[in-house]
DNA sequence: TAGTGGTCTAGACCACCCT
DNA sequence: GGGTGGTCTAGACCACTAC
């Protein structure tokens, strides 16, 4: 018979697929291109929609495609490699390309208030701030700074937009820094945060947590939300090397 | 009418699904507890079972639910902080928890090649192990080292398990560690991977890419793949820190 | 307006775990 | 064997984009 014996562990058809693939895209497609369409590629290959669409969901999360509603699904470039480590302890932004957004004063979320040391009362400014690297946004970023650690600040009266989140980022630079350690999770968009990343909320990012140390305490703490199917985070010099893909491939 | 303004932004439905059963959690349901099935929970909902599972996806990506076929759907403990940064810089496994598995000599996958700066012909001592912490399995590596790298290595004629998994290391950690860099992305579990770490293929993972620094070249390159449910990867000291969850929560 | 991806439905069957 | 989550189908409608 044609059968092979691969046929006796029988794997998931949208795994298979999502390897079909993913070879084809090395093999005939080019970065940018544009795929048939969904229910053109789920009929070429005899499956319902649903399964294809499992089999490109894969694909996005790896990096290799990018699908844009009303438009259709593109192959993407090799994902960009974004500083996000201590290279040099420096503030966030110092010498980088975050663009800030506004600052609200608020109460902390209960997570941070922890992780700065303080209540959920004790009132914070929030500054928000976007990174754009290669043309595209590829973060948004909380940066939460107690009251306490920009005690300039206090009495200024300045309206809550970009300049007064710049007020807030130069109090901070007059600080010495003396630390800050980090943590990477998986997480999905929040609505506002899928907003200025120009993907939909629920999508896969990559929350960098970062505690800021000067004089003796936390001083501030950025919570910065990346997009995963785009960026790989690179700590210390590693960014400048090309991966070919996210997921490596296991030689024969 | 009941009608409230939020009405004229239609949410998705497994959205708002999502939203109502993670608040669900936080207040009605304790760490380990199983939830109702899948069946049953779509009904309570009166939507279908798909649509449940989308909102049910969200919540295990963001590490909030644990999904064990033919067991249930529990409540996910907070995720464990492993610490993967260069607190101190060291060969890998030193002071930790790593576990050898194997070691085998292949041709290095051509991205991997590319970080070792040789050619995909060079043979290299591939040594797959497997990291344990909190008594479960949270990452597989495949180590790759150049045999230029070991070459005191060499001549041995020691079989391909655990045993020469062992002396590699150990000839690798004659050499003068002089620095590394990583990088982190996100990934989807290659059917062996996903094996050794207990889930299915496919599952969301953070892939840790790690080149290690001696004798002026690269001397090794770790690719490590973190189960992205149930670890946050910390860099620094903040791994002795509890986050409630992996999602912050604006505060209102 | 036409075409795309995103959401949703109501079923069916399968692989796996436990008893 | 009975119950669970995982896969798959064949439709339908919606939201968005570009022309």
């Amino acid at each position: 018979m044609g059968t092979t014996q691969l046929e006796s562990v029988p794997e998931p058809k949208y795994w298979h697929l999502k390897t079909v693939l993913g070879e084809a895209l090395d093999s005939e497609f080019t970065v940018g291109e544009i795929l048939p369409n969904e229910r053109d590629l789920a009929a070429r290959f005899g499956v319902a929609r649903a399964t294809l669409r499992q089999a490109l969901e894969q694909l996005e999360l790896e990096g290799r495609l990018q699908r844009r509603r009303g438009v259709g699904t593109t192959v993407a470039p090799p994902r960009m490699g974004v500083e996000v480590g201590p290279a040099q302890n420096a503030w966030p932004g110092e010498t980088d390309d975050w663009q800030p957004a506004d600052c609200v004063q608020t109460a902390p979320p209960a997570a941070v208030a922890k992780l700065l040391g303080c209540g959920t009362q004790e009132p914070v400014h929030a500054v928000r701030r976007s990174r754009v690297s290669g043309g595209q946004p590829v973060a948004a970023e909380l940066l939460y700074v107690p009251a306490a650690s920009v005690p300039e600040l206090s009495a200024i009266e300045t309206p809550g937009g970009p300049a007064r989140a710049r007020a807030v980022l130069r109090e901070l630079g007059r600080l010495g820094l003396e630390g800050e350690d980090r943590a990477v999770e998986l997480g999905s968009a929040r609505a506002d945060d899928a907003k200025q990343l120009d993907r939909l909320p629920g999508a896969p990012v990559l929350l960098v947590t970062t505690r800021y140390f000067a004089q003796g305490r936390t001083a501030a703490v950025s919570v910065a939300t990346y997009r995963a199917d785009t960026c790989r985070l690179t700590f210390g010099d590693s960014g400048d090397v090309q991966i070919d893909h996210g997921q490596e491939r296991r030689a024969s």
